[in-house]
DNA sequence: TCATTATGCAGACTATAGTCTGTAGTTTCT
DNA sequence: AGAAACTACAGACTATAGTCTGCATAATGA
């Protein structure tokens, strides 16, 4: 396997994070992830791939799902690196 | 073409907003685009595709870059988001 | 003027974001 | 218990993020 630029070892890092915050706004919202997928234009079973970490998000994502959800982008990414550790990368 | 989801259109948008952001902070840290790319692990070309809006990052790539030019990832969204229309979506 | 440094850009490639269908497991309500 | 609504997950697909080589050009400086 090929180590430089291993992306798939901190898998549990930015994408784990984003999931949790996307999770906890929809719950929040009250709303089905169908919902949300066809008020986002995304498929159903994207959200849940988000929402369990097993995919991250590109930017214009955030930012549509943000908007969906009611939420600031901006505050959207807080929440997601208040659930990052500070400083180290590696758990 | 197919309409539906249709991405390419509104490429001036957070692609070439971020990319703006991305140039001004690199631009003040006085580092070339090959010197990010190290720092970072992206390559050289794909910093000068982010900067001039032709692609858009993902999420992780976002928290990469920001921490390679010092600056919080939180701070650099709200850089992005300041750049972009407020409520309206297509020019 | 020549060399160097920085960037743009084309093209072809690999990895991952995002779609879609279908199935099975869960919870909730009656 | 059974129906209805929600979610996990697999698999196969298309679109785009990200790599890499190489060449062209502009700016800077010796």
């Amino acid at each position: 396997m090929d180590e430089k630029h291993d992306r798939r070892g901190d898998i549990d890092s930015v994408e784990k994070a984003f999931g949790l915050v996307l999770r906890e706004l929809r719950m929040k919202r009250e709303i089905s992830q169908e919902t949300l997928g066809f008020q986002t234009g995304y498929h159903r079973t994207y959200i849940s791939l988000l929402e369990r970490g097993v995919k991250g998000p590109s930017l214009r994502t955030v930012f549509t799902l943000a908007k969906a959800l009611r939420v600031n982008p901006v505050e959207m990414v807080r929440l997601v690196s208040k659930r990052l550790p500070r400083a180290s990368k590696k758990p």
